[in-house]
DNA sequence: CTGAAAGCGCTTACAG
DNA sequence: CTGAAAGCGCTTACAG
């Protein structure tokens, strides 16, 4: 890093010699506390800061006070917008708790998440929130070594002790299932992720228990991305196997569909009647816009955030609605 | 904040104890300088390091040393997946190099971008990288007077001193209307910002360069929003005048579009051809797949990285290439 | 209500 | 090659 041109910092010392006062009363008024000031000696405290242009160097009260006010977030995968508008809802319930955020993406890889929680930690963040995913491995005890508090979004490693955040996907998959039914289409195929743990094995399950005689041969597999999905479209295709309605696991999934069914000729909803259970704002601007079910993700980044302050809070149940538009035919 | 459960760390002191050398030598065992230290020592300070599960403190490292380790990243607007792709890249260039990022979103606000500048200079950032665009202010200034390099990513403002990293808008869109000329469209339109000052700015110049005639009537503007692209769409459906070509400053806009278009029945690349000029990996699978300039954002991340280790680095033209797809015809 | 001083966990001259 | 010690800029008992 090139080096930062030594520009003398006026600190607190500097501020209690022209205020005419100690560091500790200094201290006292920038913090509001813990003890108080008389008026007019945070009148010249504060004027002697403004003249001088202190800034308090959040550094140093860290090593004091061992509280950083910064928190760090792991992402399972950056790219995907759902983890990114998640990220988004936590970062900013966090900013109005005038919390800083440290930011890494693990990219479905455990020993990447592993290794940026020991950085996080290095750097004394106060919690951790983890959005996972299938993959990745439960980092709590090393979170609780170092005495930090963490919490899960999304996704929890199996048999963790830390609180997890989630929303009822169940219920989600049934209403989709039961929407698309509703259009008359009595075989509805499900498209899941490559393993399908956690959540989107919840979604599996819940539309498996709906699915009727022989699910097996109505469960798709791809990746979560919109590379795969609009490959396995296209394949459908050429084998002329393209079940009449179809509920995606998530949004990137149903996006890449829509991309492989348009470059084939395949109409939805015409042909392909399809829901996706993510519901992220990019659903409602593709052609055709995506029915979905929306998972709701501002409550749980604040409930997150929530749980990061208060552990004994017990999150709300967090429903993700059905939301009509044209991709299921409607 | 949830007040750390007190776990009694393990510092220098207590590894250099048990290693039955001195601090000075632990630390230099640990940073590998700035002096040499005997193999045996080493040994002892590792093994000791090791069985005590010592993790070295970021911050009082930081506080002494007077670095951090961490950059600050600043976003325009973080919703955008064209902010979000270069922040991704700049973010995963700077654990490449071991940093760390404390991320946040100015949403178009120049009141909260300097807030947030104010905060990451507080915490004793090493540089910042600023992914700007329209709207926000100069905070050159501020980081100066803190003596905190900064780079400025996409957009600058207006005479700034600090160095931006930008792709070749101009090339892009002369390219964009060039190939939509190629299939016989003699009047080509354009949808601009609201404003739009710098890329955007250079990309409607370009294209004003090239409309011949009457730009004034080929001269769309919406905000970068899918939302307004998509009611512009339908409005211009409804007014029956849609152009019979079109190109977009953003992603976001194109996309749009194609949701719109495809709600008002209105067949691309058929009745309106349409090239986009950011390129975002979205582009690649939207039903049609974008024709677009792709902007080489992992080469500006990367670039505005250097700059910040190197101040003299000097980032070669980024050029943004015409990636042919579905949407312009072809 | 306020001051003098210890100490957070490191790094780095200084001295050997 | 190594140790004893100062000091980074704060916060917070301790003493008045």
């Amino acid at each position: 890093m090139a080096p930062r041109a030594d520009k003398p910092t006026t600190t607190m010392a500097d501020v209690a010699r022209r205020a005419g006062t100690s560091t500790a009363v200094v201290s006292y008024v920038m913090n509001d506390g813990p003890r108080a000031v008389a008026a007019a000696t945070r009148e010249r405290v504060l004027a002697a800061a403004a003249e001088l242009g202190y800034r308090p160097n959040r550094i140093a009260r860290a090593l004091r006070s061992r509280t950083t006010g910064v928190v760090g977030l792991i992402l399972a995968d950056s790219p995907n917008p759902y983890f990114g508008d998640l990220a988004r809802h936590v970062e900013r319930t966090l900013d109005e708790r005038d919390r800083l955020v440290l930011i890494g993406n693990a990219g479905y890889s455990a020993e990447r998440q592993r290794r940026l929680v020991d950085r996080f930690l290095a750097a004394q963040v106060d919690a951790l929130v983890i959005v996972s995913a299938d993959g990745g491995e439960d980092v709590t005890p090393q979170a609780e070594a170092a005495g930090v508090p963490i919490v899960y979004v999304h996704h929890g490693p199996d048999g963790g002790r830390a609180p997890l955040v989630e929303a009822d996907n169940r219920h989600a998959a049934q209403e989709a299932v039961t929407h698309l039914r509703g259009h008359g289409h009595a075989r509805v195929a499900f498209l899941s992720g490559p393993h399908d743990g956690g959540p989107v094995g919840r979604r599996r399950a819940a539309w498996q228990a709906l699915a009727g005689d022989d699910p097996d041969a109505l469960l798709l597999r791809c990746a979560y991305t919109r590379a795969d999905a609009d490959a396995l479209i296209r394949r459908l295709v050429a084998d002329d196997a393209v079940p009449r309605a179809l509920v995606t696991a998530t949004d990137e999934q149903a996006i890449g569909i829509l991309s492989g069914a348009w470059a084939c000729g395949l109409a939805v909803p015409d042909e392909l009647a399809l829901i996706s259970l993510d519901g992220t704002p990019e659903s409602a601007h593709t052609a055709p816009a995506l029915t979905v079910t929306r998972q709701p993700l501002r409550a749980m980044a604040e409930h997150a955030v929530e749980l990061v302050f208060d552990p004994a809070f017990q999150p709300p149940a967090a429903h993700a609605p059905l939301v009509v538009r044209r991709s299921c035919g409607c």
